[in-house]
RNA sequence: GCCGCCUUAGCUCAGUGGUAGAGCGCAUCCUUGGUAAGGCUGAGGUCGACAGUUCAAUCCUGUCAGGCGGCACCA
């Protein structure tokens, strides 16, 4: 007798499966007939500690690999670090450490408590982005892009991050902020690289429809980000007023059926022909100027005041040559998407019909809705945007807005005009970083030979180490003789591109490098097709765009060439809620840490003064409201499994879980009362469990058990799988160790051998001190998942409600399955039914077999 | 503004077209040789609001309200 001690038991399981390779993963060759399941979490960044987050995220993973174990299925379940990134170089300018010993010390302090989680990874497959070995594979992938034109290198308007001194993915901009800085982003023009994920833009959206193991959500927002449109693209011929070399204005439309609406052509403050008006146009030039400093403005964007000039240019309309259109230079039109011009059709464009009111252009309306009058249907403030007949225009009269569309296209495609088109939002990815910490990109600018990619046998292009960080920028691009090489090609003096890349370009084939993290080439294409796609893949959903998009652009990218089979990496995304806490203030106004207050009667005071605290609310753990739990706290006081479990058991996964004193001390006590059960057991092993009164209950209860949480594991319910668990251990008390008859013992026996297995997921290693102590032999973590024995639960005779006009009114019992009519008799005979059907015709009775009687009367 | 999700006990959440549940918390009592405790019993619900479909709605449909998230001058 005794308690369990997590202290004493948890090492010591951990040091079992580690001395015995218990989670190594197992050649093709040595799976033999075993499925291959591949689980993978999100890899960490190693800022240097382990959070709740990362509890929860890998513990969620953990779950599914030993289920899947369990389950007979050859598990990889690998770990790595998202290594290289800006806070190593934080880091490095604030505390004049270096990026790389500060990066592999952070690794080394975070691997600790990461395996004191007790995961069943294989450890040994464990690699670094920031592994010479890892970033020169990729350095091969990026040439290989490049060979293949998906790589490619231009001058663009790109967004600087003044703070960061670099430049930034638009998806890593956020309200005009840097992602990670918070700084407003401004442009710049620079020569970068970018890779070509436009080209599978269309492949991206058709795939989303395949991946029916995502979140809904998730496949939602890639497909609003990736934003295609189907319109029509046409020029309008210049009338009059445009300098030479400018006869045509290109415009995309998504409208063309309110062609006959127009009344004015924009184009963007960048647009060519702006910029070649502003060449002899003062005003219009200070106009562009001001464009460009508001434009990116939050507070303008936000006000959406239209603003424009009007060039004094006229084009003709597409469908009639005499129909003069004014040109203006308009604020709100981006130079980026589309063409970069508009026609404007202010009756039926919000934004159009602002820009017409304020300048005084015309408003025709195009579109009639249904039951409106054409001769008095007119447009205010509101443009109409509905469904409709179109009027007001010549050919296109009366047909419905798709058809109308459909002629306008056809027209304007007959005319040799344009023609129909998709258009996306998502753009090409840039991926040039004026950073050192990141994998440097393999090319070596020539002033002869031009752009010249670093020959495989000078790969991997190495990081120096001795560099300076006591100014800002690029310290690649200072250092005295790292970038100065000969051109492989002619051997004159060259330059190394100083640029490294994005870390989402490390993050975006990792996966397919755990399939063989030492192979000499990037992907190991034999072990890639045996392990992917990832079947189950966890993280939170702040990756929903960025790094999920990308990684599924690398693959079909990857895929056209041949180097893996399939071209969704992920068959199964799992995006985890947060973990949270209550955050507290106290009266001055300062944050105090969960450890610094605690509860009297009631109210929440200070530990150390007991003045009141303020409960702000509950938030994401974080630094800045001092609201967070140390993960290695928690470990040394309740034990890792009653982490593991709290942050299981509260919250459906998919939502934030709220972590409390009060709900790990619950963990705590259901571990406790599990392993009473287990101690409590007399030692031996009884006889096979019979049907006999005594156990059935018991047995019952026990295979229910491993359907309810064999479910909860299949549909990511891990909470409800937990709930279960207290369920039965209400069923084991009722049915204890002490006085139990042979049957009893044995079916409850049974019930721990299956309840040891099924929580194993969960907590393992309680599991494995639980079913050490009921005697069964070898590791938990390799024995089998148990199977529920369906002919427990059927039942001869079965409990239907009656109801009274929809009101539960009785209980009845009926041999299962009995007909209708006998069932009918035996519910219209109860007493308590006569009582609330007397003095009434029963007009219908309805019966639901083995549930429910509903009697009708009035 | 557009799109999506959520709303069930004090808190965190299950659940089902047919008898409303769990954990935590709370209250009462028992135990104090299982003790950083253990146990018994109990209170607590207009299932966000309204309307519709149905013999029957917490569940399906619609409208509204509140909360959360994503996108946002994308032509």
């Amino acid at each position: 007798m005794g308690r369990y001690n997590p202290k004493v038991s948890e090492p010591h399981w951990r040091a079992r499966w580690a001395d015995t390779d218990t989670f190594r993963t197992l050649t093709p060759e040595e799976a033999g007939d075993r499925p291959k399941y591949y689980v993978l979490e999100m890899f960490p960044y190693p800022s240097g500690r382990i959070h709740m987050g990362h509890v929860r995220n890998y513990t969620m993973g953990d779950v599914v690999a030993r289920y899947k174990r369990a389950q007979g299925f050859n598990v990889l379940h690998p770990m790595g670090w998202d290594a290289f990134g800006m806070p190593a170089e934080n880091a490095a300018m604030e505390k004049g450490v270096h990026p790389k010993g500060w990066t592999y010390e952070n690794i080394a302090a975070m691997r600790e408590p990461l395996k004191q989680l007790g995961l069943a990874i294989d450890w040994s497959r464990e690699f670094a982005t920031c592994d010479p070995e890892y970033y020169g594979q990729e350095q091969k992938l990026f040439l290989e892009l490049y060979r293949r034109g998906l790589a490619y290198r231009r001058e663009g308007v790109v967004n600087w991050d003044p703070v960061d001194m670099t430049v930034l993915a638009n998806e890593q901009v956020i309200d005009g902020c840097g992602w990670r800085s918070g700084a407003p982003v401004e442009k710049r023009k620079l020569t970068q690289w970018f890779l070509r994920i436009t080209h599978y833009a269309d492949d991206l959206i058709e795939g989303l429809k395949g991946l029916d193991r995502w979140p809904d959500k998730v496949r939602l927002m890639q497909e609003n980000w990736i934003g295609r449109s189907q319109g029509l693209r046409f020029h309008f011929d210049v009338a009059d007023g445009a300098p030479s070399g400018f006869d045509r204005v290109e415009v995309y439309t998504t409208r063309p059926d309110t062609l006959y609406g127009a009344s004015f052509v924009g184009v963007a403050a960048d647009h060519p022909l702006a910029l070649a008006l502003a060449e002899s146009n003062p005003a219009l030039a200070e106009f562009i100027a001001e464009c460009r400093r508001g434009g990116a403005s939050e507070a303008d964007i936000e006000a959406g005041e239209k603003k424009g000039f009007d060039t004094g240019v006229t084009v003709s309309h597409p469908f009639d040559p005499d129909w003069k259109l004014p040109v203006w230079v308009a604020n709100f039109i981006l130079m980026d998407y589309g063409t970069g011009a508009i026609f404007g059709c202010p009756a039926h464009d919000q934004r159009d019909l602002d820009f017409a009111r304020k300048y005084d252009l015309a408003v025709t309306p195009v579109v009639l809705p249904a039951g409106a009058d054409a001769a008095s249907f007119t447009v205010g403030t509101e443009a109409y945007v509905g469904p409709g007949r179109i009027f007001n225009s010549q050919f296109l009269d009366g047909l419905a807005i798709e058809e109308a569309k459909a002629a306008a296209i056809a027209r304007v495609e007959a005319d040799g005009r344009g023609q129909g088109a998709t258009v996306y939002r998502l753009r090409d990815w840039g991926v040039s970083r004026q950073r050192y910490w990141g994998c440097p990109i393999p090319i070596i600018h020539c002033p002869d030979c031009g752009v010249v990619p670093v020959p495989q046998g000078q790969l991997p292009v190495r990081l120096p180490d001795d560099v300076a960080f006591d100014k800002p920028g690029n310290p690649l691009l200072r250092h005295p003789t790292w970038r100065f090489v000969p051109c492989p090609t002619c051997g004159k003096a060259a330059e190394r591109e100083t640029d490294t890349f994005d870390t989402f370009v490390d993050s975006s084939w990792y996966f397919a490098r755990f399939a063989n993290p030492r192979a000499d080439t990037p992907i190991d294409k034999a072990a890639a097709d045996y392990w992917l796609p990832v079947d189950q893949y966890i993280g939170g959903v702040e990756h929903a765009v960025l790094h999920l998009l990308y990684a599924r652009f690398l693959t079909r990218a990857l895929a056209d060439d041949g180097l893996v089979g399939v071209k969704e990496p992920f068959a199964g995304l799992f995006t985890q809620g947060m973990v949270t806490h209550e955050a507290y203030r106290s009266q001055n106004g300062m944050w105090l840490q969960p450890n610094e207050v605690e509860k009297r009667d009631g109210l929440w005071v200070d530990t150390e003064f007991g003045r009141p605290v303020e409960v702000v609310g509950v938030e994401k753990m974080s630094k800045s409201k001092r609201n967070v739990v140390a993960p290695e706290d928690i470990f040394e006081q309740y034990g890792v499994d009653a982490a593991r479990l709290f942050v299981l058991s509260d919250s459906p996964p998919e939502r934030d879980v709220q972590w409390s004193t009060a709900g790990v001390e619950g963990a705590w006590r259901l571990i406790q009362r599990i392993w009473a059960e287990f101690d409590a057991q007399p030692e031996g092993r009884p006889g096979a469990p019979d049907l006999s009164e005594d156990g059935l209950a018991l047995r019952r209860a026990s295979h229910l058990l491993a359907r309810q949480i064999t479910e909860g594991l299949e549909t990511f319910r891990f909470n409800l799988a937990v709930a279960r668990m207290h369920e039965m251990m209400a069923v084991l008390k009722s049915h204890p160790a002490a006085g139990a008859s042979p049957a009893r013992l044995a079916a409850r026996h049974e019930a721990l051998s299956i309840l040891a297995r099924l929580i194993a997921p969960f907590m393992p290693h309680l599991a494995e001190e639980c079913w050490s102590r009921l005697g069964e032999d070898g590791l938990v973590a390799e024995a089998p998942w148990p199977k529920a024995d369906p002919a427990l639960f059927a039942q001869d005779e079965s409990v239907l409600a009656v109801q009274v006009n929809g009101k539960r009114r009785a209980e009845i019992r009926a041999p299962k399955g009995a007909a209708e009519a006998d069932v009918e008799a035996i519910a219209l005979a109860d007493a308590d039914v006569q009582r609330h059907i007397a003095g009434q015709t029963v007009r219908k009775v309805v019966v639901v077999r083995d549930r429910i009687v509903n009697i009708v009367v009035g």
